[in-house]
RNA sequence: GGGCUGGUAGAUCAGUCGGUAUGAUCGCCGCCUUCGCAAGGCGGAGGCCGCGGGUUCGAAUCCCGCCCAGUCCA
């Protein structure tokens, strides 16, 4: 068998094949569709996450990108293929026959294997102390605790190719026979040459001990042992070893994400693009370390070239995956200036508390909330010499934070069982999508307003395509349709009405103008998707859909957000398939003929279920497993208008459009609104850019005048001595107080204040004014007065009671406000009568705590 | 899909208890200095405090919604 993408496609338990046996789930090891072969042999790309730590540490026992060589027969009930015994004999026969390994150099070990679901025996086999393989044999479903005995039992086999490759060649390590001239290069680039080769040569024996094990406190423990054994110090063969591991991990990572951005990943912060960021974000950092920070694209250049042999997709995905890489590249630089900059800040500040550790909390949070790395955060709070621990438990302290709020699992559909016994309701909307109405009988009334028909042309709802709505006749009397739903293969009406009896026979209506636009909206979604393919590139694959009657919506991965020059193009391109009036084809076909006529591409909506595939075909333009109505030819479309464009998440675009009289009225509603602005700015629609440009300059400078004319009229008031302000002398102070009723903003009032301050140093000023239909008052007092008592703050509490509000503010300048403008005369009265208090105030308070009273 | 940050001058960011944005640094403009440049000194311009609601006498600040950006987890 050719190998299975990379990228699992056509499950939705997985985002990565993971295994070659994956390829097979669920459809042949259930039994839904046959196996391609059977037996079989594959050899599939995988890849695993989970042993990212140990990829490079290990020398190559653990990789995150490997080739599983998978032998497998599927033994039907009715036709055994081979089972244990010809498994391990077949198996054995290769280990000494075609490889010649000696018999007493095999182990096997006797296991029980459980994963995904299924489980049942297992055997490994280790050749020189490196596990080859494991030959599963799949007979169980795992529920719980119990062990269900399967139909269809699998052989499924995993043989390691690298370590295979590795073991027979006998290499230093597994990297050195998987990357061959890649490696040298990138030795060469690193400048490893001088790395005392003896010595690496004489660690490699003891590199099975080299695994980071999350116990570990002691960075230095896992090359105890070997230092011991060659006599060298621990530590000066860790500065040996440590960027050998680093130069391995590279070479295995930058593999990885060839594959994986080659298939269409595109780096992001949910799903499969999250793992595609975390390869690019680790290999960037040990290329830092390497010291060669800008070879990344340099390196995916060699991995293309050396695997394009093999896979020639990648050699086509080339450009788009440089530029992805770019991008990408350009991001994380951004994440980390913008975040040491953080980093930076935080230490200062915790320097300034007189604080030298950095609190773990707040390293978590630098990594939680902000992408941080806790080495990178140590490396930058220690140069402003603040003491970095990271916690042994630093990751657990991450998984906890998100913990909480587990997934809410999808209620479970109780009328599935009730339904059973019936056949499965014939789809006319299938036979033909523009059949509006139809006569029927009910098989089935449930919930007092459910039925099931033995046919029908409702489409129920199903790949972002509502349920159709309509109604129904039958003894004269008429019921309205509401909603419709595919239980099992059962189609379930949804009456708004008294439901007819079983057995009747009714006629049925379908609202055709909501049904012919979702079929539209439908179409019109495959046609963009083919647009934008062909305009953003081979990496954009369909995340989602809905379909609605008057727009319809498309996410699609980019690694970037649309232009609108993008847009337009797409739009172009979409009406120009619109405009070639391409036929759609609809055909069921064997799940694997689709896939081997149309490759995986099919899957745009997700995993499809099932033994046979539809397939909708839009001419050359698009082609993709759905199950929704299509109308029978592009051109049916009219119009399709792209409303606007949304980033939804990272990495992730969603286009929104219409179609027909929806679309044309979209446009209609935008020329609308040009014409109401033209009629407001009173200015003709070609010149509204300039105009509203003009504008808004205008009012930015008028705004400008209006608060230096306040500035300056406050300062002339302050020196002059007009009437409006009254002077008095107020227990020891000199007040001017009364209302502005020039000025129009708070702060035109605050500065008039401001300025009357300065006419001596034990000044209090206290001015109001009518501001948005609202009284304000103002307190302030100069330098001196504070020191002798003066609270602007405590004055104003009262003035704004009085003004049927309240106030607040510093010692040295208040305001209080409220809505009862005619009392603003007697709130600066309350104001003044309130700094006559004040000196007996500070007596009262000085007396007390003379007599240590205290406040 | 869920969690967590952030959005204030051209850039990077302060802004405490809701009470005048005397905002800071860099950059920009002018002047001084110089044969000229850089550096330095002095002065200046530059803000719908992301958008829309709400609470309040009063919101950059509190509450709700939206938009934009970042990040972690599955």
């Amino acid at each position: 068998m050719k190998p299975y993408p990379i990228v699992a496609r056509w499950r939705d338990d997985l985002y990565l094949t993971s295994a070659s046996i994956v390829d097979f789930q669920p459809y042949v090891t259930n039994g839904i569709i046959p196996p391609p072969a059977n037996p079989l042999v594959i050899s599939q790309p995988c890849i695993r996450l989970v042993d990212i730590a140990n990829t490079g540490p290990t020398f190559g026992r653990h990789l995150t990108i490997f080739e599983m060589g998978g032998h497998h027969a599927f033994n039907y009930p009715d036709k055994t293929v081979y089972w244990k015994d010809e498994t391990v004999k077949f198996h054995n026969e290769y280990i000494r026959k075609e490889l010649g390994v000696a018999s007493e150099e095999v182990t096997y070990k006797e296991d029980v294997w459980s994963g995904g679901g299924n489980g049942g025996p297992s055997l490994e086999t280790i050749v020189g102390g490196l596990e080859l393989d494991t030959l599963v044999f799949m007979k169980f479903k795992v529920e719980g605790e119990k062990f269900i005995e399967l139909p269809i039992k699998t052989v499924d086999t995993g043989y390691g190719i690298e370590r295979y490759a590795w073991v027979s060649q006998g290499t230093i390590s597994g990297f050195h026979v998987i990357y061959g001239e890649v490696l040298e290069e990138l030795v060469k680039m690193v400048g490893l040459t001088e790395v005392d080769q003896s010595m690496l040569m004489k660690a490699a024996r003891f590199s099975g001990e080299f695994s980071i094990e999350k116990s570990t406190s002691r960075p230095l423990d896992r090359w105890e042992g070997a230092a011991r054994a060659i006599e060298v110090g621990v530590q000066e063969l860790a500065d040996v070893l440590k960027p050998v591991e680093d130069t391995f991990a590279v070479l295995d990572h930058t593999k990885s994400l060839t594959f994986l951005l080659a298939e269409g990943v595109v780096p992001s912060n949910v799903r499969e693009g999250y793992l595609a960021r975390l390869l690019i974000r680790r290999t960037q950092r040990k290329l830092q370390a390497l010291g060669i920070e800008d070879s990344l694209n340099e390196l995916v250049e060699m991995q293309i070239k050396k695997w394009s042999r093999d896979f020639p997709y990648l050699r086509i995905a080339r450009n788009e995956i440089l530029q992805i890489l770019k991008v990408e590249k350009k991001k994380f630089q951004k994440t980390l200036f913008r975040g040491n900059a953080l980093v930076k800040r935080a230490a200062k500040d915790l320097k300034s508390k007189q604080k030298r550790k950095m609190p773990s909390q707040m390293l978590v949070e630098l990594y939680d909330s902000h992408g941080l790395p806790p080495e990178e955060v140590r490396d930058t709070a220690g140069q402003e010499g603040i003491e970095v621990n990271i916690p042994q438990d630093f990751y657990a302290m991450i998984a906890e934070r998100h913990l909480e709020g587990e997934p809410r699992k999808p209620e479970v559909d109780n009328d599935q069982a009730l339904l059973e016994d019936l056949p499965p309701t014939t789809r006319l909307y299938y036979e033909d999508p523009y059949l509006t109405s139809f006569e029927s009988k009910v098989l089935r009334v449930f919930d007092d307003k459910k039925i099931v028909l033995k046919k029908t042309a409702f489409y129920p709802e199903g790949g972002g395509q509502p349920g159709d709505s309509g109604h129904i006749k039958f003894n004269g009397r008429t019921v309205a349709v509401t909603d419709v739903q595919k239980v099992g293969n059962v189609i379930v009406h949804s009456l708004a009405g008294e439901p007819p009896q079983e057995g009747v026979r009714i006629r049925a209506f379908i609202d055709w103008n909501r049904r012919i636009y979702l079929m539209r909206a439908h179409t019109a979604t495959h046609v963009v998707m083919g647009a934008a393919r062909r305009v953003l590139g081979q990496h954009v694959w369909q995340t989602g859909t809905q379909k609605e009657v008057e727009q319809a919506r498309l996410d699609i991965s980019h690694y970037q957000r649309l232009t609108p020059k993008e847009v337009k193009e797409i739009e172009v391109l979409a009406n120009e398939a619109v405009l070639d009036a391409i036929p759609v084809d609809v055909n069921w076909l064997p799940r694997s003929e689709a896939e081997a006529n149309h490759g995986f591409r099919l899957y745009q909506g997700g995993a499809v279920p099932g033994k046979e595939i539809r397939v909708v075909k839009v001419g050359d333009w698009e082609v993709e497993a759905c199950g929704g109505t299509h109308v029978k030819n592009t051109s049916e479309l009219g119009f399709i208008k792209i409303l606007h464009t949304e980033r939804i998440q990272d990495g992730i675009e969603r286009i929104t459009y219409s179609t027909g009289q929806y679309a044309l009225k979209a446009v209609q509603y935008k020329e609308d609104l040009i014409q109401q602005l033209s009629q407001t700015l009173n200015g003709p629609v070609d010149k509204l850019l300039p105009t509203a440009k003009h504008l808004l300059e205008e009012w930015k400078t008028s705004r400008r005048t209006n608060e230096r004319l306040e500035k300056a009229l406050a300062e002339a008031m302050a020196k002059e001595s007009t009437d409006i302000l009254q002077r008095d002398e107020i227990g020891g102070f000199h007040t001017v107080t009364g209302v502005v009723n020039w000025v129009s903003t708070e702060q035109g009032l605050a500065s008039v204040n401001n300025e009357l301050l300065k006419n001596s140093s034990r000044t209090i000023a206290v001015t109001g004014a009518i501001i948005n239909n609202k009284a304000r008052i103002i307190v302030s007092g100069s330098s001196d007065t504070i020191s002798t008592g003066f609270n602007a703050k405590e004055i104003v509490y009262e003035p704004g009671e009085i003004l049927g509000g309240g106030g607040s503010g510093s010692v040295s300048f208040a305001q209080a406000g409220g809505p009862k403008t005619e009392k603003i005369e007697e709130a600066i009265e309350a104001a003044k009568n309130s700094i006559g208090k004040i000196r007996k105030t500070y007596k009262r308070g000085s007396t007390d705590k003379q007599s240590g009273a205290g406040k």
